[in-house]
DNA sequence: GGCGAGTGTGTACGCTTGTACAGCCTTGCT
DNA sequence: AGCAAGGCTGTACAAGCGTACACACTCGCC
């Protein structure tokens, strides 16, 4: 039925290939230093590959970044839906902010690549909103609004601070931080209710 | 008495000038889109100019960066050294956040260009570092350190998410949530003191 | 076995980049 | 007025870039 000949590529997960390789690129020598050369030397695929797969550098940066941010969403939401109790949903939060699994020093050197990347290119703009956008309603999961946004902030700046800190995470500190805020934000004695003083 | 002739430059302040100029073409192009020739342009001096007073676009950068981090540490403390009270203090908090003063538009694309950057330049980490440094200092004239440690995490994350989230500001849950950490963290009946349950 | 379509690649080109440097121009001293 | 000493600049160059494209190759069908 077919008019074409030949539907399947001959190196199929080739594509994918170029983009973990744009991504080591990336991590390695920042967005300023990767060209299609380095990331055809890194993927060990000729230098035409990068065109006849990409339509220019900016289509193939924006790809790699929504393949990470992708794969970082789902390790953040696997990590929430894990959590049965209230408990454990904030012992999550704090293994995403301090575990080794999530936020590791590779991920956060993409992150910042991506987000000084996504303030010039529309695209990866998109990327970066849906990015949020994903965090929040897996907190949504165990908390609610209003808490899923302060969390956010937590889990986005922590691991910041961390990245220029060369200090230990300080587990107990995160972990008491967390539980002032969910608790001070679902009207504990602390604080009002939320967002209704203003 | 001296034996040069020309101790003072002829255009005084071109070399800040320059760093201005830079900061402008990063904000607009990001560093990839950063060079000699658009810093010249931007600030109307030739290109030899460039080569002059700075050792090559990394060197340039480096000052450039180390100015815009400056500047914005000032106004980090100044913002807090007007507060009186506790409650000023943590109103202060809720201005870096929120406020039109601090962490704009511009300066958030700044800020992620520099994180991004210094994961590939020693020199722009060190930058980043002592950044993140004079913030808690500054937050230390009102609040014990534990609490500076989670309060700065919020001044840096809060903007990031408004950068990509198009959403007004909040103030109402920015301020509650920096009252629970504030109330949570200094012995309220909320969480522990602070740090102290590994 | 031969054909044609569609996949994939090696090479070449025009352009922009960072940087060096020969020399100009301003200036203070004599 | 003349000189000498730098601060400063315009120009030139080699390197490396993104991208186009003519061609080789593979494979199903007749």
């Amino acid at each position: 039925m077919s008019g074409t000949r030949r539907e399947v590529p001959n190196d199929p997960g080739r594509k994918e290939r170029i983009l973990d390789a744009a991504l080591d690129v990336v991590a390695e020598l920042g967005v300023p230093g990767t060209t299609h050369r380095r990331i055809a030397a890194r993927a060990e695929v000729p230098l035409g590959s990068l065109t006849y797969y990409f339509d220019g550098l900016e289509d193939l940066l924006g790809q790699a970044f929504e393949r990470l941010s992708t794969g970082m969403s789902a390790t953040y939401r696997r990590t929430l839906e894990a959590a049965r109790t209230p408990a454990e949903a904030e012992e999550a939060v704090v293994d995403l902010i301090c575990g080794p699994r999530y936020a590791t020093a590779r991920e956060m050197t993409l992150i910042f690549e991506m987000y000084a990347y996504a303030n010039h290119h529309a695209g990866v703009g998109a990327t970066a909103r849906a990015w949020v956008l994903r965090s929040r309603e897996s907190l949504g999961l165990h908390f609610p609004e209003p808490v899923c946004r302060a969390l956010d902030v937590l889990v986005e700046g922590w691991p910041i601070h961390r990245a220029f800190d060369a200090g230990p995470p300080d587990r107990a500190l995160v972990a008491a931080t967390v539980r002032a805020i969910v608790g001070g934000l679902t009207g504990g004695p602390g604080g009002p209710p939320a967002a209704d003083e203003g």
